[in-house]
DNA sequence: CACCGCTTCCAAAACGATTTGGAAGCGTCG
DNA sequence: CGACGCTTCCAAATCGTTTTGGAAGCGGTG
């Protein structure tokens, strides 16, 4: 690590005051322009790059988006949260923020990582990711009117910047498609339901199933985490009754593939003995045998739209819309075909 | 946002210097009793957060670990980073670090990447993930004296702290178990062999087939991408040869989900008819049907321990091991097992 | 000549912390 | 009483930048 070179050198090496390098650096007008290009080039030949610390603290601006992925466990393998994050990764980077990524379970923990993180200014601003019915995330930035964009919404409060998709929507379209296929007996594998989605996704089951004139049975619901694991049990266990479901609808996609595996160790076929259907879309939903009818939520985008909201707010730029609810896509593939 | 308590408010508060105050927080001798307790009742008291900011500018340390994750494109789905990603981010917070994250696609941009976070002082050490036979990511930050520590080893120099599998070691014992269960047309389907680790992989089966008296068939070995699209295109094409391999290993279990895929495509009974095996045993491996062979790693685990490293190198700690070299733990699951 | 306006520059303050190098006060000892 | 040592404190410098509020010099004008 070399001595790094200051705008105080190259004051020195130009006989000009760091005062005028600073300003010839940044273009103002009032610097000669004969001074202008000798700093410029002087500051090229020494490999001058301005410390951004320095820079920072001046501005008192961190440059730096938080995101603090809810994760039980060390094994972090949501493909959900890997794609939210590369797009979030990669809108920073092009307006020159950077992105302070941890992970923290819902709890005490997490709370005073948020507290840390907004109270010595560490960052600008949040990304508050996988709402819940009752948020204290929201609470606490709220009241203490830090500024933050969440993906997805919370029961107790709608004043404040979101982004969403309409899982009700969504969920609605998938019990139309089962119910269109003659399915009575339909099973639904649900997230947690203090999870926001898993409760719009519920409710859009519902009430797909009643427009069709039918009633969700609530012994074929089920309520597991957001694992394969999860899917697999409970699939088995709805699959092993007297009478079992002959769809089943799965709250995300990896409720889903659990489920899959079980059908299929069961030796049932799946589209034709049984319909399986996920929600999200995942890269693997396409990749699933057979490939996995779901609905399409464009995460990758999502993650960039938020992460410019979050910077247009943080710059004090009055956002174009500050709700977004997004119209999900729902994609028919094999998995729940005969 | 209201304006921030600041150790000048403490100091005017409570009557005496900053430096003072500064101290007493520190718990320096050289304050007496009460000042230090009169000083962090009221520090307490007023919410008090030390700026971030100032305290790297000051100390000369930006206290973040960089860290850019080569994919291509947006898609960015390898559950295989997730997981690094929690170990490193978990480490990072344990010991106070920040973790500073990004994605760049190899090449021109990802280099400017570097340079900009290295030369702005904007972190205090690299982890380079996914290392290359030739690393102009290593080239750099060597000459330029920059502390890093890489996930991975390279084909130009051993000189540099690392951990890595021994990736040899573990398709060796992959090439032995489907050489004695009968194996003789042994399919494979590598990563692109510009990345290190394919190239161990690549290795240690023609060595583990040699140590049973067989070779690998070159016209059996395909070099794809590491996307399960690739796996499933790539062994499709394998199996509709008129002599298709009977046992088909691949580089890393991306590839074997799709690969998997298309024997179940091509009504092949997976274990019986045709063995598969995959490597790295990410979460999913356990959850394909029939579940996967395959090589563990423990990411998770070498993600803290790199950035443990990180952290010993950055504050100038002797590290322990310099290089680390993991063997893997050979995973037998049906998809191999008749 | 006195004044004005323009161009070009810069000293100093500020951002919020830590560290350096004493200084003041007080008791003790020879 | 003077010297010394100990405890407790602090002014000022420092980290590397940006910004504020002029100042100097010069030519043109009334």
């Amino acid at each position: 690590m070399a001595g790094a070179v200051t705008i105080k050198d190259i004051a020195r090496r130009v006989g000009r005051s760091v005062t005028t390098v600073s300003r010839a650096l940044h273009g103002y007008s009032d610097v000669a322009p004969e001074t202008r290009e000798l700093v410029q080039r002087v500051a090229q030949e020494m490999g001058y790059t301005p410390n951004v610390m320095a820079q920072r603290l001046q501005k008192q601006r961190a440059e730096t988006l938080g995101l603090i992925l809810p994760t039980f466990g060390p094994r972090f393998s949501d493909p959900f949260f890997s794609e939210f994050v590369a797009g979030v990764g990669n809108q920073a980077a092009e307006r020159g923020y950077d992105l302070l990524l941890s992970t923290r379970a819902p709890g005490e923990e997490e709370m005073a990582a948020y507290r840390r993180a907004a109270l010595g200014r560490r960052v600008d601003g949040f990304i508050i990711i996988r709402t819940r019915a009752r948020d204290e995330r929201i609470h606490f930035l709220r009241q203490l009117g830090f500024p933050f964009v969440a993906f997805g919404r919370t029961a107790e409060t709608d004043d404040f910047p979101y982004v969403d998709e309409d899982g009700e929507a969504g969920m609605r379209q998938i019990a139309h498609h089962l119910a269109d296929l003659g399915h009575r007996r339909i099973g639904y594998l649900s997230p947690p339901l203090d999870l926001m989605f898993a409760q719009y996704r519920l409710e859009g089951l519902r009430r797909g199933l009643a427009e069709r004139g039918l009633t969700l049975d609530e012994t074929y619901l089920r309520i597991g985490a957001l694992t394969e694991q999860s899917g697999y049990a409970l699939a088995l266990e709805l699959l092993s009754r007297s009478e079992p479901p002959t769809a089943l609808a799965c709250g995300n996609d990896l409720l889903a593939i659990g489920a899959v595996r079980a059908a299929q160790e069961r030796g049932l076929k799946i589209g034709s003995e049984i319909a399986i259907s996920g929600f999200d879309d995942i890269p693997l939903a396409q990749h699933t045998f057979p490939p996995l009818t779901t609905v399409h939520q464009p995460i990758y985008q999502i993650g960039k739209r938020v992460a410019a909201m979050l910077i247009d707010l943080v710059e004090g730029r009055p956002l174009a819309q500050r709700q977004v609810l997004l119209e999900p896509e729902f994609v028919v593939r094999q998995s729940t075909l005969p």
